[in-house]
RNA sequence: GCCGAAGUGGCGGAAUGGCAUACGCGCGGGUUUCAAAAACCCGUGAGGUUCACCUCGUGUGGGUUCGAAUCCCACCUUCGGCACCA
């Protein structure tokens, strides 16, 4: 059972694993108790995951993680939720049922079902988390795909729309062809392309259903104040920079020629008098409606068709050579009446400002750049102190403070100091005014799917857009459509599910057939596990208000611009709706780090498997100077995160067969601070499994020793005994600071293998003292290796939980012992060591240290100039 | 380009102003064994050496301090985030 590398003595973890999980779940140890008033609540979240049908080892690094703190908890006393659930639609199931539907239909058979599909792969894995020890509260548990869930998911849609926050509008879009669906801002990454699938995503203009995000974009920075401390510095910057705010001015300007308004954000309006062209994202609806039937409306139209075709990724890198063309209009500029060219630029953005940019060439690179493309002019308004800048000579945009010269009333002043200034005349002469700006958008929260949660709105003729009544909800999604590749949303043309009456004035009507984003899914699920059963609402408010907010929140950092914004964003609306008291969905975030393992590549072969790595020499885990086994090619490793397509992954399962949960639970705590990133190695995997079985041995050897009557310990005992004792409470006071003070889970583990170690070296100790060792060693370890520790404790004699136990306190002044060494050093040198009792005085300590021989020594001819001595650390004497 | 984090033995890392390298891995030696594995014991930063001793040593160069891996300044390298956001 144990594989062929474990000597028979080892101890039989698949029995006890099994055994013990089994007793948790008659003790019902997960269990949160809505009741109790008596102990302190804990709400410990781990981000629950898509059932995918296996875990892999990020699943195991941030359950363990979260598990290891929630039993902790229990032993402290804490009346802890720990739930767990399912982000169960999305795409997968969907693209499943499509990719076999044609093979099964040959086969006369139905294709499998996403439901189906989804429930299988949560019921293995549900197996898996248990198996892996892994403490919840399985009576919460809730699936997104669920009706009994996603029906609240419509509820909060509803409740949305009827506050004004949820609405359809036409807007450029991005669009990914490999999901085909359209797909939120947040979910494209920087390059471009699909977060999901890796797709060039690309823009349409199309008419879609979206949170009203945006009008949050100060409130979700004004949260940040409250979480800074306590959510990784990292994340909320993250968000800031995705949140974007800049502080600047809306300044009207007017097309010369028909007298239009053309308002233009900037953060320099400082440099308004150096506006020599205006330029329009070739988006922007202005420029179809000016130049139609104009002798340039054909070039101008063209050029803005070829920009527009430049995908938003291509748009968005610097590299991208400037380009425009000019509409043959004017703008006037409000605050010198001056009329400069109205150009279309593809540097300039529909989707930030108002996809209308003054152009400072002198002042800014872009426009820098662009007029000496297509000479335009360049006109100088800030001054350097330190040169005079001359158009004709320079290479690029002046950016830095200046004196501000030819710019009206302002000429003269240093342009940083005059800004407010600036922005009260504008005001003032009506030209525009102070305002502040966010990159954040709107959410666009609809799918073009059919495994999504259906968006609970009806189009009549008559009425329009029509809310489904909150009390019908939910809309249910048909289970009878049919799926195939390519062909579409199967809701669509689901006929049953499209047409329907209106809920307002009856006649016949179509219902939406979009689905939503699954992240509307998860921005609330935290919520619905205070209450899993609440039929009233998504969440009873008396639940809600003893378990919210999350104390802690484990998951991935990658989702910091995503998951993170849009669950702190629903969590506010519902408090300014009236619904939460709190602002902030968790008080403490923590992300683990990603596990990384040796990839191999080979030029011909790409990525290969380890075992496809041949020759070379293996130094620690990883095989240097390898051949590809199929092609014979060199080899070259990369130290990177464990991913299927990088042919690195590590299974969880075969770990766990092999070594059991507990020692896998261990080795994932073991190596290195759970923040950072984690190297898995099977050697030291090893590591963990020798200790498990040190400190098994040791356990089951100390039985009999300590095992008769208890033994209270006494004042007067023996060094060894004395020194054991003080080794004890030392590492429960280093390891409560260790787990207390960020999750240092790491040297937590080292400090009981030091106590471990100085057990085994113990020759006769006292038995009150050795059974204070040894139950302490296993309640510390109890949250890492729970199974192990259960059974040991109950081979000590006990007939309850270890986790009914107390986490053990120590006792400061043992753990101090009776003496210290205090290293004495000369000019920084060490010279001697004195052993003294830790609390000695500074005199004392001084004179002492200048005794010693060696000291004497090495101070001969010399002259002290002083002495510095630090009770209970050092002396240092400096010399000359 | 901008912002941030990090850089310590052969390796993961510990020490956050006071004994650098805890703990573990690996490696070397030993015990046990027919042998191997496992287990156990000893050793393991570098260099020197008169071997119970000395010198150097935490990316590099400066600085502050009685004392710096830790604080400050500059630089180098690596990783992460952002990047035509007006």
């Amino acid at each position: 059972m144990n594989g062929e590398k474990m000597a028979g003595n080892d101890y039989n973890f698949a029995m006890i694993e099994k055994k013990w999980q089994e007793r948790w779940k008659e003790q019902q140890l997960f269990k949160a108790d809505d009741n109790d008033t008596s102990r302190e609540k804990f709400y410990c979240l781990t981000m629950y995951p898509y059932p995918s049908g296996v875990l892999h080892m990020g699943h195991v690094i941030n359950y363990t993680l979260g598990d290891v703190i929630v039993r902790y908890k229990l032993l402290r006393g804490y009346n802890v939720l720990s739930p767990m659930g399912w982000d169960s639609f999305g795409l997968p199931a969907e693209n499943a049922a499509r990719k076999q539907a044609k093979a099964a239909l040959e086969r006369g058979e139905e294709p499998i079902h996403p439901d189906r599909f989804t429930e299988d792969n949560i019921a293995h894995m549900t197996s898996q988390m248990e198996r892996a020890g892994w403490g919840y509260d399985w009576s919460r548990e809730l699936a997104t795909s669920r009706p009994n869930y996603y029906r609240w998911t419509q509820w909060l849609f509803l409740l949305f729309y009827q506050n004004g926050l949820a609405e359809k509008k036409v807007a450029p879009v991005n669009w990914c062809d490999s999901c085909e669906t359209v797909l939120a801002n947040e979910q494209v990454l920087g390059d471009g392309t699909c977060e999901r699938c890796g797709t060039v995503v690309v823009q349409h203009d199309l008419n879609q259903w979206f949170f009203k995000m945006s009008s949050y974009a100060q409130k979700l920075l004004d949260g940040h104040a409250e979480l800074h401390g306590h959510w990784p510095e990292k994340v909320i910057k993250m968000q800031e920079e995705w949140i974007g705010r800049s502080e600047g001015a809306k300044v009207d300007f007017t097309v010369t020629e028909t007298g239009e308004s053309l308002p233009i954000f900037t953060t320099r309006p400082d440099t308004l008098w150096g506006v020599t062209f205006m330029s329009l994202a070739p988006e922007h609806p202005l420029i179809e409606k000016l130049v139609k039937g104009t002798e340039q409306e054909e070039k101008v139209l063209a050029a803005v068709r070829k920009m527009r075709a430049q995908s938003t990724s291509s748009r968005l890198t610097a590299e991208v050579e400037k380009e425009g063309v000019w509409t043959g209009f004017h703008v006037t500029n409000p605050v010198n009446g001056e009329q400069v060219p109205l150009w279309v630029a593809n540097f300039a953005l529909m989707t930030y400002g108002t996809g209308a940019v003054m152009s400072v060439p002198a002042h800014d690179q872009r426009d820098f750049e662009f007029a000496r493309k297509y000479n335009l002019p360049v006109r100088v308004v800030i001054q350097r102190d330190d040169a005079t800048l001359v158009v004709e000579e320079m290479t690029e945009a002046y950016e830095d403070p200046g004196a501000m010269t030819g710019s009206g009333p302002f000429s003269g002043r240093l342009n940083t100091e005059a800004m407010g200034d600036i922005i009260k005349w504008l005001k003032a002469e009506k030209h525009g005014e102070g305002t502040i700006n966010y990159k954040l958008r709107d959410w666009l929260l609809s799918r073009q799917r059919y495994w999504g949660a259906p968006i609970p709105i009806i189009y009549c003729e008559k009425c329009g857009e029509v809310p489904v009544p909150m009390e019908q909800l939910p809309v249910e999604l048909p289970m009878d459509v049919e799926f195939k590749e390519g062909g579409g949303n199967p809701l669509a043309s689901c006929e049953k599910f499209v047409n329907t009456s209106c809920p307002q004035c009856g006649s016949a009507a179509t219902r939406e057939t979009d689905t939503m984003d699954t992240f509307v899914d998860s921005s609330w699920y935290f919520l619905r596990y205070c209450s899993p059963e609440f039929m009233e609402a998504p969440f009873d408010p008396k639940l809600v208000h003893k378990w919210m907010p999350v104390d802690l929140y484990i998951g991935g950092i990658e989702h910091a611009t995503m998951h993170l914004i849009y669950c702190r964003f629903f969590t506010q609306v519902l408090h300014d709706l009236g619904y939460l008291e709190f602002t902030e969905p968790a008080k403490k975030l923590f992300c683990q780090g990603m596990v990384c393992k040796t990839a191999y590549y080979c030029e011909n072969c790409k990525w290969l498997p380890e075992a496809k790595v041949t020759g070379g020499s293996k130094s620690e885990d990883t095989i240097i100077g390898g051949i590809c086994a199929k092609c014979g090619g060199k080899v070259r490793s990369e130290m990177t995160k464990i991913s299927k397509s990088k042919l690195n992954i590590v299974d969880p399962d075969a770990m766990m067969d092999r070594y059991g949960a507990d020692c896998v639970r261990l080795y994932m705590l073991s190596d290195a601070p759970p923040d950072q990133q984690q190297v898995w190695s099977d050697a030291r995997m090893q590591g963990s499994w020798r200790f498990l079985n040190r400190l098994w041995d040791v356990v089951t050897g100390a039985v009999e020793i300590i095992q008769g009557e208890q033994q209270e310990i006494p004042d007067n005992l023996d060094t060894e005994s004395k020194a054991l004792r003080q080794k004890t409470h030392a590492s429960i006071l280093k390891i409560t600071d260790a787990i207390e003070g960020g999750f240092r889970f790491n040297t937590a583990i080292s400090s009981v293998m030091e106590l471990l170690n100085k057990v085994r070296s113990a020759k006769a100790v006292h038995t009150g003292v050795m059974r204070e060792a040894v139950e302490s060693m296993l309640i510390l370890m109890a949250p890492i290796a729970p199974h192990f520790a259960e059974e040991l404790w109950e081979t000590l004699g006990h007939t309850t939980s270890i986790f009914q136990a107390a986490w053990p306190r120590a006792d400061k002044s043992v753990a101090m012992g009776d003496e210290i060494e205090i290293p004495v050093q000369v000019n920084g040198k060490i010279k001697a060591r004195l052993i003294v009792a830790p609390n000695l005085s500074k005199e004392e300590l001084e004179k002492l240290a200048l005794e010693e021989e060696a000291v004497q020594a090495a101070i001969q001819g010399c002259e002290i100039k002083k002495v510095i001595a630090v009770p209970g650390r050092i002396v240092n004497i400096a010399v000359k």
